[in-house]
RNA sequence: GGGCGGUUAGCUCAGUGGUAGAGUACCGGUCUUACACACCGGCUGUCACAGGUUCGAAUCCUGUACCGCCCACCA
């Protein structure tokens, strides 16, 4: 406490002190005076760096980011008081398929990259009929233009929200230092052969034609039906098989049995013929094969689910791939080489019926020839069964054959779940989530993407002299060269009239998935290679928030390159954040139409207010949207403010703490910080906020009820010396532990009394607590004392209460029964209670537990009630 | 099918072996010189269910039900 300022400078405190203005006020103060820079003069030691998750720009923010968001600037705000420098960057996720779809449909382009850039080109003024076709750069500048309208937006909300970010290190995950950290990963990946390409079985979506990583499948439950076929056998038997998918019977490469099935086992080794199109199959025992599934033989083809794929390539089958990269079926010449079918001519008539047709639609065309051929044995049987979808995705995913990169993960599974072990996560619990994940990984990742707006894959490839192209003869560039877009750009030693030539080369026409350069975060905001110096200091970060269910993108990615690029973790710790639930305990999101603006929510709860609501939200759980909870911040901010008020308006005259219950007072207060203190460490904030504001209602409702009379100077100017330190003290360590959570209210306090900013001030510990008292040191009669107190001026309000009578009421007699060691306590306390409970005599009794027996005045005259 | 979390007052949630709590809602009262955007008081419970351990269980163990979520090779 700046002691002396105030009898030189009058207090500048408002008569009516209010929340409204306040967010505009400070947001601008806290940027013109740089108050949330990340300090890079500081060493690593005294760093707190921080991963923050980049929100997807090409959607609105909602009131789970408000939510989330919150909780990591709680934590920021918490160490940058304990006197760390805090990294806290933005990034925008601008980089992706939500985005590319949106300046699709808003500008009515849509991309060819085969396209030259045209530097000239300017949208049409609204979209045409026929989408203009555009070149990938220009697509990107069309991107790039319109989410930075969004992110604009975001700032702006994320600022009125209160987040203390460093707005000076933004990114996007589009930008060009995205787009060399995440090209530069690339090529030292593939330097060292832990990324590659292959042509082999991918996730495909047809409607996007893009491939997709296992981590962004869901399940969905769709109808469907078992459909029972039978094959010849040579014998001139049958073997009846069940499959959902008939219209793949032309795919089918082999059927397969469990091998110690006795039913089939005398099949293995002969080859049956598929109805229809009498391709012969070998029959095949396979430990994967279930005999209580269907009729326990199963068809494979290639490829209905991954199952087939495992089957394929552990039994070394060919491939016979019918379903192309829209989702139709393609055009066979049946008899052709590796389409062999006993009788081509009939094989041709069956399927031509069902080329170019959707899966869909074959199915139900198929349906039908097998029931005249006589192939099908009874009637579809209808079921619901799980599909797997992309989730962004409208219909089924198929299995193509295709050249796709891959990162190596399978090989690093073991050293992956020994990094999530090394992990801090909060809560704990989160981390099965991730061991689940790694355990039941099918593949290695598929980083690439048939789309556009992206991180281009750096590479080109040498174009033979018959036209082909040799993917085994890539060009790649200098890392110095970086970024580069290999459709516009040339390799070096090549001009650009040899593109796609004979001879000549061609690009990669790939981008990277969005997770393969959002999985890079703490390399692109720390300045990996590109800034040695404040990576040092950064990296390894300290935290990484985000929510629980792209722990299996985000949080497993990240962790996945580090592990390949730097050999550790990227963070020592993960806090995972809940959802928010509508009442309905349903998740809230845009496509249930139940979210709700967040910008409006601010305004009319105050960002404290909201911000009080959030950190209700423990780490891991979710949390129900209550407006209650924010009406009841809101409260407690406007509280501050008032009590605030009140202590500040008298401060002199002020001395040494020596009256028992303001020491109690403040020793409370001090084991309330040191709580307070191991909780933020640990990342329970929530406990934190609830003890606080505990005590803070405490306070304002019995103790400053209590001294009241003795701060104006009853008792003479010692005991309201000691008062008013007690008081100023008290206010003083409340602003800082309330200062994270309620950063607007506790600022205008601050402002109203001391220098500088109460979010640059140290976080209190409970020395300095407990330093305004003489002596230094905890009085725990005193926090008896103060409880005594307490309780005896409750009876007296009770009974005041329950006669109706007005508060202000004497009390004639109170007459105190308790143990004796809370009697013995009285003198310590007497004359404040009868000035704060207006009592003319006091008597005590000894008891067993305290009463207090309340006789109040005769009603004053004119006073009438019922 | 495997797993994780949850189930406490009408609602939102604290409470990890010792007399069931807070806020909110509801009811009633009070203009009390910081605050009527306030204050004071009151009411509210088979701690999901069934067993077990213990002097004692909301809390520990076993099982069940329901809710939410994650994962899975779903023919």
């Amino acid at each position: 406490m700046p002691d002396g300022l105030d009898l030189r400078h009058p207090v500048a405190v408002p008569d009516k002190p209010a929340l409204e203005g306040l967010e505009d006020k400070w947001t601008g103060r806290w940027e013109a005076s740089g108050l949330y820079r990340f300090d890079r003069s500081r060493p690593r030691h005294q760093v707190y760096a921080i991963d923050t998750p980049p929100p997807t720009v090409s959607g609105s923010l909602h009131v789970g980011h408000v939510f989330s968001y919150t909780h990591t600037d709680l934590v920021a705000r918490f160490h940058r008081m304990r006197g760390k420098a805090v990294f806290y960057p933005m990034g925008w996720d601008d980089n992706g398929l939500p985005t590319e779809r949106r300046v699709q449909n808003y500008f009515g382009v849509r991309c060819d990259p085969s396209l030259p850039y045209d530097p000239a080109f300017t949208p049409p003024e609204k979209p045409g009929k026929h989408p203009v076709a555009v070149s990938r750069p220009n697509f990107i500048e069309l991107c790039a233009r319109l989410t930075a309208e969004d992110e604009q937006a975001f700032e702006r909300l994320w600022r009125h929200l209160g987040l203390s970010i460093d707005w000076s290190m933004t990114y996007a995950t589009i930008d060009r230092r995205s787009q060399r950290a995440s090209q530069r990963s690339f090529l030292r990946l593939l330097g060292r052969g832990a990324a590659y390409q292959v042509e082999a079985p991918t996730l495909w979506d047809v409607d996007f034609r893009t491939a997709v990583a296992q981590a962004e499948l869901e399940d969905r439950e769709q109808p469907g039906a078992y459909h029972c076929i039978r094959f010849a056998r040579p014998d001139g038997g049958f073997v009846e098989i069940e499959t959902t998918r008939p219209e793949l019977i032309p795919a089918c490469v082999a059927l397969v049995a469990h091998p110690g099935d006795e039913r089939y086992r005398p099949l293995f080794g002969t080859e049956v013929v598929t109805p229809l199109f009498g391709a012969r199959v070998p029959v095949h025992g396979h430990a994967l094969a279930d005999p209580e599934k269907g009729s326990g033989v199963a068809m494979i083809c290639t490829f209905g689910d991954l199952t087939d794929v495992v089957w394929w390539r552990e039994l070394s089958l060919p491939v016979r791939a019918v379903i192309q990269e829209n989702g139709a079926l393609r055009p066979i010449r049946w008899g052709e080489a590796g389409w062999e079918t006993t009788d081509s001519e009939k094989a041709q008539r069956y399927y031509d019926q069902l080329a170019g047709q959707s899966a869909f639609k074959a199915r139900g065309r198929i349906v039908e020839l097998l029931r005249e051929s006589g192939d099908l044995v009874g009637e579809p049987r209808p079921i619901t069964h799980a599909v797997k979808f992309y989730e962004k995705g409208d219909r089924a995913l198929e299995i193509i054959t295709s050249r796709q990169w891959f990162i190596r993960t399978m090989e690093h599974r073991e050293a992956l779940l020994a990094r999530g072990r090394e992990l801090v996560w909060h809560p704990s619990y989160m981390r099965v989530r991730f061991e689940n994940w790694i355990n039941g990984l099918a593949g290695d990742w598929c980083i690439s993407r048939q789309r556009f707006f992206g991180v281009p894959f750096p590479v080109w490839y040498r174009v033979r002299g018959d036209g082909t192209v040799d993917h085994d003869s890539r060009l790649v560039p200098d890392e110095s060269l970086l970024p580069v877009d290999p459709s516009t750009d040339v390799p070096e030693g090549y001009r650009a009239d040899q593109r796609d030539r004979p001879g000549g080369f061609t690009g990669d026409p790939d981008v990277m998935d969005t997770w393969a350069t959002s999985s890079l975060t703490p390399q692109i905001a720390g300045g990996w290679e590109e800034d040695p110096d404040l990576f040092a200091r950064v990296f390894p970060m300290d935290l990484r928030p985000q929510a629980h269910d792209i722990i299996r993108t985000w949080l497993f990615t990240s962790v996945l390159r580090s592990e390949l690029e730097h050999g550790s973790l990227p963070w020592k710790n993960a806090a995972i954040s809940g959802f928010v639930l509508d009442p309905d305990r349903k998740k809230m999101s845009k496509s249930r139409g139940n979210v709700v603006t967040p910008l409006g929510l601010l305004q009319e709860h105050g960002s404290d207010g909201v911000r009080y609501w959030a950190a209700s939200g423990r780490p891991g759980t979710d949390t129900a949207f209550d407006t209650g909870q924010m009406r009841v911040g809101r409260r407690l901010a406007i509280k501050l403010l008032n009590a605030s008020r009140f202590v500040l308006t008298r401060r002199e005259p002020r001395g040494p703490c020596t009256v028992s219950v303001d020491r109690g007072l403040l020793t409370t207060l001090a084991r309330l910080v040191e709580e307070s203190t191991r909780d933020l460490e640990d990342y329970n904030y929530t406990r934190v906020l609830e003890r606080t504001e505990s005590f803070f209602w405490s306070f304002c409702d019995d103790y400053l009820e209590l001294v009241k009379g003795r701060r104006y100077g009853d008792q003479g100017p010692e005991r309201a010396a000691s008062a008013n330190a007690a008081l100023l003290t008290a206010l003083d360590v409340q602003l800082r532990l309330f200062a994270p959570f309620l950063p607007f209210a506790t600022e205008e306090v601050w402002s109203w009394w001391q220098e500088g900013s109460v979010h640059a001030s140290r976080w209190p510990e409970a020395a300095s607590v407990l330093a305004a008292c003489t002596p230094r040191e905890e009085d725990a009669r005193g926090v008896a004392a103060l409880r005594f107190a307490s309780l005896v001026l409750g009876a007296i309000r009770k009974k005041k209460s329950e006669e109706q009578r007005p508060l202000k009421t004497p009390v004639t007699r109170a007459v105190i029964h308790a143990p004796e060691q809370e009697l013995e306590l009285l003198p310590e306390v007497e004359q404040d209670l009868r000035a704060a409970g207006l009592i003319q005599g006091v008597e005590t009794r000894p008891a067993e537990a305290l009463r207090v027996d309340v006789e109040l005045a005769a009603s004053p005259q004119g006073e009438s009630r019922p």
